[in-house]
RNA sequence: GCCCGGGUGGUGGAACUGGUAGACACGCAGGACUUAAAAUCCUGUGACCUCACGGUCGUGCGGGUUCGAUUCCCGCCCCGGGUACCA
């Protein structure tokens, strides 16, 4: 009788999730294992066949390991925030949060049709509120943590702002971007708005000019992998450049660190690669090269931000070009501007709404502005007017007193109306309110009352302002963004170069003495300053080709070589030698300082530059041979090198580094090629960041006010400006603290600590309870794919290590061991339809009528069989095809053409697990996935050889129930044959588990039940615990089978059996005879027969006498147990 | 270019520390059952030579180490992944 498994495995995962099988606690006194799977991104299309590959490894690996006595945690959970949802709603019209929560239902169904083993109750979805609380609060943690180089760890901002307090900058050595040194009484007199300038130069998550892709068409920012060839990877938009103040996470400040501690991580050499190449820790010198005093400089200071600012957008006053840091008189606002009493920020956000409701007024708005207009009561008053964050009725500057008509702005109440008051009081304003029946019946007194408290108020704001200007902003349209755009990007190496020196980062100080000109990267900011008169036009020709270069155009160009000479000359620091300066755009502005030491004649690049430009390449190398090209070696011994004539390379290393650093022409230095992690996007769906902005100045949120969650927003559609959509909620941007920021989280935020939520998912008040992180600690297997190398799995560790340092966490690496499952590629299959008719063509056909034109079309994998084609099914699949006229080949048949491509819908290659399973059932499919291949390795998906695992599972049925179906299992002895069978699977099981190779469990499970059908076996005690064995594997059959045996409880929890080798031993070993490593003939001896016995027995044997034919042995090899080699 | 993987029948793959290459499965061929088909079961299935017994060759290519190499070493070719003027 045929078993429905499809019933089955409904059934019992029904009964699974009703009993809370896989639920687990922490509070346990079993060990723990942690299984973890990299968490999907719902997306529209569903799960494909490729998806679970390494859910289901993993999956089998959490079941084996609760059999072998561990406690585990396998969680499972939703990467929902992030750009492809944003897109799909907008695609659609709907909002992210419903299609996102629709595609997560879907995901689950698919996953829990599967099978697997999660503990639901810990399900973890970043977009969910009481999930970004925490990722919020993690950020919160960043922004109040800087990293002290003294202990190598991060602390709090607060130990950082005292030692400055005692100090100066010189107390501290942190992890910082470039700033200014300052001493201790500097510090204490710095306004605030100063003081948190500094401090944000050394938090852990910080914001910087940067520059960043930004992507017109998206209307958004991309990280460095979402652009490829200058091309956005979705949609392939172009994408420029642009400065913008954005977030960053401080990861270089664990360069150290990451690099440091994968040696301990049971990775792949691989994984480990990818992620010490990312890092890239370069050790070396940087040096500086005197300018010739000879070169026509111009040391006139940089030009200052106003003259910079030169080319911002119309519309902006000189103040908000970059003085606004000037105070006011008067005013504890300290904007400076006359009448400007916010904020840049804020002004330009609300002038367009001040201007709405000064065109919208109420009608006791109106009839009171009749009264207050044209210095009417003898004060000048200015209506809907912006001070802070507030947008006031009526306010009279130079008396510092606002009117308010009560339920005129907005339906406020009256604790927004206190706070306000309040609020504005701070600011030095007394605010008076009127309600509208005051003003519509008695205006007289409520004009009086105005005029009475302006007389006796003695505070003039304007007092000290002796330019008060009245200036009506009209038609200026003030776009927030552009305050956090920098026009005019300032060049990469700021500071870096100083006035008289160049200063370069080389690998290789010990070949000083080879160098025979610098180069600049064309960005290079002395550029400018170092041409001579002669050189002028060639270097800004140059420069302007350069920069207009897109990034996509250098890719794609081959590459040659370009540059250009300065005119200008550097020292030697050794020799005194003037030696040029020039510029080519194969130094890169972004890297070391931007400007090379060139050594011909041991780097490739420097000797094409130099030979395509005849410039000198000094030999230094005893008989290295440069004439062809450059000779990198460190092996050689040293020549023309002054004091290091006569060393190594190796030996050079130190020895040149120590005399640069005593002479102070520079010092050692580490160089990494990993850049700070930019954390900001313009993006809706995102975690909203908890930072408010006054004056310019970001604040964080207390942790109370968490979770910031998104407003609800009608139209999160990218703005077209580099500007968040969050932009466009006003009421939500608005506080009465401040301004809100409104870019939004990188999709790596929420995944860089799910892991440690899965710990204790549902805790309220911290990201993880200190008792559940405590017990499971860290991840003892993750599987995941090779894709997030070198993104979310850094990110991670780094986050991880940041936790650690400030004490929240136990552990400084969160994944111990990593396996990455390769990839499932589609297998498309292919119809030849001849040109111009209805005629389709079997490939075989096709091949030997080579003649034939025909267009070759995708057909739908799953009316293809074997490459098959079902011709009926082919002519009702599209209407198309509805008149197909078939050419079969000899067999009768359609054999379509085959082709390996990624899984994608467009390619009708797409084999969606649900309909495997509802054929064949779950089992059929999870085992099916292992037997595939190895794990790691990528491969196409074949539905092809997926009837063996099912014949199998129907044969392990066949074991326990007869063709009427009833229950043929019994309580005998087990036979020798049976225990050999059962404890050679167990063993080998056990085994291919441990080293995931899952592949190859399932043929042991195959020979397993092929010999156990040939014993004709029925014993209980045989298939009890072969059933144990298998439950990873199909967990459904082995539970129903578990049941039909009688047994109690779930399989889950039974314990795995124990091999015993003594049932495994063979008596008797066929031992192969072998002649010169040829084998001949097989001898079945004895398995314990000693070596000598073996030896004599075989050398006595007739086949051997006949293979010797006369000659006699030069020597025997006896392997015992194996086998044996005769050397003639 | 550099750094990692990998190359085994018609196909997916197995061979774990150097010890019978091709387990297991698909496909294919033949057979049994059936009116027939499906399902199921049995047999065969690396290539070449041979009626057969049996033999020769064979793990990308060329060398080497070894009694013995898919496995270790050297050189080369091809495929996949990562990365790229990183000084």
């Amino acid at each position: 009788m045929e078993p429905n498994f499809t019933e089955i495995a409904a059934k019992w995962q029904k009964k699974w999730a009703e009993e809370e099988v896989y639920k687990v606690s922490h509070k346990s006194d079993k060990p723990k294992y942690y299984v973890l799977d990299m968490f999907p991104y719902p997306s529209g299309a569903g799960l494909h066949v490729g998806h679970p590959l390494g859910y289901i490894a993993s999956d089998i690996v959490s079941r084996y390991k609760r059999l072998k006595g561990f406690n585990v945690l396998h969680p499972m959970g939703f990467d929902a925030f992030g750009l492809p949802a944003e897109q799909y709603a907008i695609q659609t019209g709907r909002h992210p949060a419903d299609t996102t929560r629709e595609n997560i239902a879907r995901y689950k169904e698919q996953l829990n049709n599967i099978g697997f083993c999660y503990d639901w109750s810990r399900e973890v979805i970043t977009s969910d509120p009481s999930y970004h609380k925490w990722t919020q609060w993690i950020f919160l943690n960043l922004f109040s943590s800087w990293f002290n180089l003294d202990s190598n760890t991060a602390e709090d901002i607060s130990v950082l702002e005292e030692k400055f307090g005692n100090g100066g900058s010189a107390a501290a050595k942190g992890a910082c971007s470039e700033h200014e040194d300052f001493t201790a009484s500097q510090w204490i007199s710095m306004t605030e708005k100063e003081q948190r300038g500094i401090l944000m130069k050394y938090r852990l998550a910080y914001q910087d000019y940067a520059t960043v892709n930004w992507c017109e068409a998206l209307g958004t920012v991309l990280a460095n992998d979402e652009v490829k060839d200058g091309l956005s990877e979705r949609g392939g938009h172009p994408v420029e450049k642009k400065q913008m103040r954005q977030w960053f996470l401080r990861i270089t400040a664990y360069a150290e660190r990451l690099l440091g501690d994968l040696e301990n991580l049971d990775w792949t050499d691989s994984m480990k690669e990818m992620q010490k190449n990312w890092i890239g820790k370069s050790e070396g010198a940087s040096l500086r090269f005197e300018l010739s005093p000879s070169n026509s400089m111009d040391l006139t200071p940089d030009p200052s931000p106003q003259e910079r600012g030169g080319d911002l957008p119309q519309g902006f006053s000189a103040q908000e070009r970059g003085e606004n840091s000037s105070v006011a008189g008067g005013s504890s606002l300290g904007y400076g501007t006359k009448f400007h009493l916010s904020d840049s920020r804020a002004w330009s956000l609300f002038i367009p709404r001040a201007k709405k409701m000064r065109s919208e007024m109420t009608p006791s708005e109106s009839i009171v502005w009749k009264e207050l207009r044209d210095k009417k009561i003898g004060f000048k008053f200015r209506r809907q007017h912006i001070i802070d964050q507030f947008i006031v009725d009526f306010v009279c500057l130079s008396k510092m007193l606002i009117v308010e008509i009560d339920g005129s702005i907005h339906d406020s109440s009256k604790e927004y109306d206190e706070g306000r008051s309040e609020e504005l009081a701070k600011l030095g304003f007394e605010v008076i309110r009127f309600t509208n029946d005051e003003v519509n019946n008695d205006l007289p007194s409520v004009i009086s009352k105005i005029k009475e408290v302006c007389s006796n108020r003695a505070t003039s704001y304007l007092d000290d302002q002796p330019n008060i200007g009245i200036v009506e902003e009209e038609g200026e349209e003030y776009s927030f963004s552009h305050l956090n755009e920098r026009s005019n990007p300032l060049p990469p190496n700021e500071g870096r170069a100083g006035m008289g020196y160049i200063e370069v980062f080389t690998t290789r100080p010990d070949t000083i003495f080879g160098v025979s000109f610098l180069t600049l990267a064309p960005e290079h900011e002395l550029v400018e300053k170092i041409t001579s008169k002669e050189q002028k036009e060639a270097v800004e020709a140059y420069v302007q080709v350069a920069k207009n270069r897109s990034e996509r155009e250098r890719m794609s160009e081959v590459k040659r070589i370009s540059g250009v000479f300065t005119g200008a000359y550097a020292i030697h620091p050794f020799s005194g030698e003037k030696i040029p300066v020039w510029i080519g755009d194969y130094v890169l502005a972004g890297y070391g300082t931007g400007a090379v030491m060139a050594v011909p004649c041991g780097d490739q690049r420097d000797w094409d530059f130099a030979k395509h430009f005849g410039l000198p390449i000094p030999e230094i190398n005893e008989g290295v041979d440069i004439s062809e090209a450059a000779d990198p070696t460190k092996e050689a011994k040293m020549i023309n090198s002054d004091f290091l004539n006569g060393s190594t390379g190796y030996e050079a290393m130190g020895k040149a580094i120590a005399v640069i650093e005593e002479k102070g022409f520079g010092k050692g230095k580490v160089n990494f090629r990993l850049r700070d992690a930019g954390f900001s996007r313009q993006r809706y769906w995102g975690e909203p960041f908890p930072i408010i902005y006054k004056d310019e100045v970001a604040y964080p949120l207390d942790p109370s006010e968490l979770p910031l969650e998104l407003p609800i927003m009608e139209d999160f559609k990218p703005t077209g400006k580099p500007e968040s959509p969050l932009s466009k909620a006003n009421d939500w941007v608005l506080t009465p603290k401040g301004m809100r920021e409104t870019d939004t989280m990188p999709g790596y935020a929420g995944s860089s600590w799910y892991f440690l939520r899965y710990m204790d998912a549902k805790n309220p008040d911290s990201f993880v309870g200190k008792e559940a992180e405590s017990y499971w600690q860290d991840v003892d297997l993750y599987i995941g794919g090779t894709e997030h190398a070198v993104g979310h799995l850094l990110y991670a560790r780094f986050w991880q290590k940041f936790l650690f340092d400030r004490g929240f966490v136990s552990k400084a690496e969160p994944f111990k061991k990593l396996i990455n499952q390769g990839m499932i590629l589609g297998r498309s299959n292919f119809v030849y339809r001849v040109v111009g008719t209805d005629k389709y063509i079997s490939k075989d056909m096709l091949d030997a009528h080579p003649e034939l034109k025909t267009n070759t079309i995708h057909v739908d994998v799953n009316i293809v069989q074997n490459d098959i084609l079902n011709t009926s099914a082919f002519k009702t699949w599209r209407d198309e095809n509805k008149n197909a006229e078939f050419i079969f080949n000899a067999e009768g048949n359609y054999l379509c053409g085959v082709e390996v491509e990624k899984m994608s819908k467009s390619k009708y290659n797409v084999v969606n697990p649900d309909d495997i399973i509802s054929y064949f059932g779950a089992d059929t499919l999870r085992m099916y996935e292992m037997f595939l291949g190895p794990l790691e390795q990528s491969k196409p998906w074949n539905t092809n050889g997926i009837e063996g695992v099912h014949r199998f599972l129907k044969k392990l049925w066949n074991l326990f129930f007869d063709d009427q179906g009833d229950l043929k299992v019994q309580d005998s002895e087990p036979t020798e044959n049976e225990l050999r069978t059962l404890h050679k699977t167990i063993k080998k099981v056990e085994e291919d588990v441990e080293r995931f190779s899952f592949n190859t469990s399932v043929s042991t499970f195959m020979i397993c039940v092929n010999e156990l059908s040939e014993q004709k076996c029925k014993n209980r005690r045989i298939l009890k615990d072969l059933l144990i064995t298998l439950s990873p594997y199909a967990p459904h059959t082995a539970e129903e089978l578990w049941h039909a045996l009688g047994e109690q409880g779930f399989v889950v929890d039974a314990i795995f059996p124990k091999w015993n080798e003594d049932f495994i031993k063979e008596s008797s070993i066929s031992y192969p005879i072998a002649f010169n490593g040829k084998t001949r003939f097989n001898v079945s001896l004895a398995a314990d027969m000693p070596k000598q016995d073996v030896e004599a027995t075989i050398l006595a044997h007739e086949d051997t006498i006949k293979w010797l034919d006369g000659a006699s042995p030069k020597k025997i090899i006896v392997v015992p147990g194996r086998m044996v080699n005769i050397v003639i």
